[in-house]
RNA sequence: GCGCCCGUAGCUCAGUAGGAUAGAGCAACGGUUUCCUAAACCGUAGGUCGGAGGUUCGAGUCCUCCCGGGCGUGCCA
């Protein structure tokens, strides 16, 4: 399968080339689907944007478009058409499609089947997704869903693609709030650390909020709790073994949740701040050398669009200032003063500032990356601004003939309850991640019994068919709704609409997949009739792999041709991070297979038609298996 | 105050570098099971895209102002 728009673009950038020289080259065609089924199959609106820059009139450059498209006669192309004020209309020839559709690899043919027979990327980079990030003792709640899931669709797609993805779990496992913890295990529990005591992240947690209350009263302790941490630095064997056990017992809570979540990050993407404490100093020392306010012009590489920055001292602080070109600070405060990004504090202490910069640090230089992001909500928006200004103003992402390194902030909204305020418990808490993943399932569960319950729609699971089922679909029902919202949007949590069979929700694509395979399954009762018949008939004809894709009805060009859209849509969602674009394509590919459904019965056709029908079924299952598969969401069989 | 984001049907949301009559789902109303999973499908109705100007062949989309909301705004992450 190759993206159709792709191959359009090739065509159209050619004919434009004809036309105009070589200022043709490099015209973008302006291909986009059509805006109405009945004006074809995809729409160029080059001509119009066109006509404004050469004086031409849109109509008769459409016209010569057209003309020069002609000429080529390529197998794509069935019938062009210029309408309206320029639009040049463009329906793609039957043939094409169907030998599109035959050109997928077949199952058995594993590596090539799970791509669909996608061209891996031309240009594979190196990409880093820094995403989920939960704090060290802490239980992962609410806050880390969309971190967890959006990035781990980030990672899948863009591997999908072809690209090498490092994914990394940036955990907060290093600050002072551990001096306290430990200092606290030490002295009030130290049995806690016996390896034979049962202590989870739940106690850790506990334990925590205790010791904060011990400190406030007590100075004592303080003075303790910050001595741990001394000792914690300097790798003191008692405080480095407390930590190391919270640290553990915390991977071990992680860890549970990404297994259940079904997200991909395993202990070995773990590189949290702790990783990079040693690099703090020396990192903040030598900034501030080579970035002195006297020595501003040094950066070699700098472009008019480079930040300009210094690296100073201020209030005890040092400080990264950042300007551009024309010398005003990028970033201020209320009073219209320059707002620095602090990276060492008057008191000596790092910031996530400083680790965010020497990860960034140690990505570009010993990880290779050509591209990093972040998936982080949107409120740190600003905080990434500068990160990335000091980047490249410390010219960090500058690479001598490769390109600058891409940074991204894929920034997403809060997760709200009903009345539009961040989900909260009854209570005001962060809702345990371990606790609205255990609900999403029970409810899931629920539906199920409730289908169980009722003759008509019984399909006699066993217990462990339901619990598997309501596995998959609870858990894909929360990673659905997040992902198919516009990700920089606030969303409402609602348990109603994402379990709901009706919408754009996981069970309703889930249910779409379990029917087609119901019909798949009976099919391939009849695949040995099939095969017969091919190869009774005339065999030369029939695709290598058994395919042969048949138009009778209109329903059926229409699914084929939403399936030849996969492609492009894998590649608008790795270009721009937008899942919720191949979340809308699954579910206009189940509406386009519904209405084939609906007129276009399988099974019970002639021998070539039921063929040709029972492929479009298969292809259509595999497509929603692997699309929903790059959203990190399994199908089940029945359901 | 300044910066960023948002305001689209009663509700929840799409709308891909400005393109043809602004799309879904829910809720409402009406229809479809001798037929491959009805947890389904089809149809009807519902909108001055927060308001006002502007840019142009063409604006939900770009610019200016205003109204309403969210977030951020020097030693938290």
């Amino acid at each position: 399968m190759t993206s159709i728009t792709e191959q359009l673009r090739e065509l159209f950038q050619a004919a434009l080339q004809d036309i105009l020289g070589p200022s043709g080259q490099g015209v973008d065609p302006l291909l986009r689907p059509a805006a109405d089924a009945k004006f074809g199959d995809y729409q160029s609106n080059v001509a119009m944007s066109l006509a404004k820059k050469t004086g031409d009139r849109p109509r008769d450059l459409a016209e010569r478009i057209v003309q020069s498209l002609k000429e080529r006669s390529p197998a794509i192309l069935d019938t062009l058409e210029v309408a309206g004020p320029g639009f040049i209309n463009i329906r793609l020839s039957d043939g094409w499609l169907a030998d599109s559709l035959n050109a997928v690899p077949a199952i058995p043919d594993t590596a090539a089947a799970d791509r669909l027979g996608l061209a891996p990327a031309r240009d594979p980079q190196t990409v880093v997704v820094d995403y989920s990030s939960p704090n060290v003792a802490k239980q992962m709640h609410v806050g880390h869903l969309r971190s967890t899931i959006i990035g781990d669709a980030f990672a899948r797609v863009l591997e999908f693609e072809g690209h090498r993805v490092i994914r990394q779990n940036h955990i907060g496992d290093w600050g002072t709030q551990f001096g306290m913890l430990i200092a606290y295990l030490k002295q009030e529990m130290p049995d806690a650390l016996d390896p034979s005591r049962e202590v989870h992240v739940a106690d850790l947690e506990a334990f925590y909020r205790q010791a904060n209350a011990l400190a406030a009263s007590d100075p004592e302790f303080q003075k303790t709790a910050r001595a741990e941490v001394v000792a914690l630095h300097a790798g003191e064997p008692s405080a480095l073994k407390a930590w190391q056990f919270i640290v553990g017992e915390s991977r071990r809570h992680y860890l549970a949740i990404y297994q259940k979540l079904g997200v991909s990050l395993t202990e070995a993407d773990e590189r949290g701040e702790s990783f990079y404490n040693d690099r703090l100093a020396p990192l903040v020392a030598d900034l501030k050398k080579r970035f002195a306010p006297s020595d501003t012009t040094k950066n070699a590489s700098a472009t008019p669009q480079t930040p300009r920055v210094t690296v100073e001292e201020s209030d005890g602080a040092i400080c990264v200032f950042h300007c551009n070109a024309d010398g005003e600070p990028m970033f201020t405060k209320p009073d219209g003063d320059p707002l620095p990004m602090i990276i060492r504090k008057s008191d000596g202490a790092f910031l996530y500032a400083t680790t965010d910069l020497a990860a960034m640090q140690f990505r570009v230089e010993q990880l290779g990356v050509d591209r990093i992001i972040y998936v982080t909500d949107a409120r740190q928006a600003q905080h990434f601004e500068m990160v990335f200004a000091a980047a490249r103003g410390f010219s960090w992402t500058h690479r001598q003939g490769k390109g600058e390194v891409r940074l991204d902030h894929a920034s997403f909204g809060s997760i709200l309850g009903t009345d539009r305020r961040p989900l909260k418990t009854r209570t005001g808490e962060n809702i345990k991640l371990a606790d609205l993943l255990g609900e999403a399932v029970s409810r899931a569960e629920q539906l199920i019994r409730t289908n169980e319950a009722d003759p008509a729609k019984r399909r006699g699971f066993s217990e462990d068919e339901i619990a598997d089922i309501a596995e998959a679909v609870g858990i894909g029902a929360v990673k659905y709704a997040d992902l198919c919202q516009n990700r920089q949007s606030d969303y409402v949590f609602s348990w109603d609409k994402m379990l709901a069979m009706e919408g754009n929700t996981a069970p309703y694509l889930m249910y779409a997949y379990a029917r087609i395979r119901s019909i798949c399954r009976k099919g391939s009762g009849m695949s040995e009739q099939v095969q017969e018949d091919t190869a009774a008939s005339a065999d030369s004809q029939a695709a290598p792999d058994g395919l042969d894709t048949v138009f009778k009805d209109p329903a059926e060009r229409a699914l084929a041709l939403q399936l030849c859209r996969f492609a492009e849509t894998i590649d608008s969602v790795a270009g721009g991070l937008r899942v919720n674009m191949l979340t809308d394509y699954l579910y206009d590919l189940s509406g386009a297979f519904m209405k084939f459904y609906e007129c276009c019965p399988v099974l019970s056709a002639e021998t070539a038609i039921r063929k040709s029908r029972w492929g479009l079924c298969d292809l259509t299952s595999r497509v929603l298996r692997i699309g929903l598969g790059l959203l990190g969401i399994r199908v089940v069989e029945r359901m």
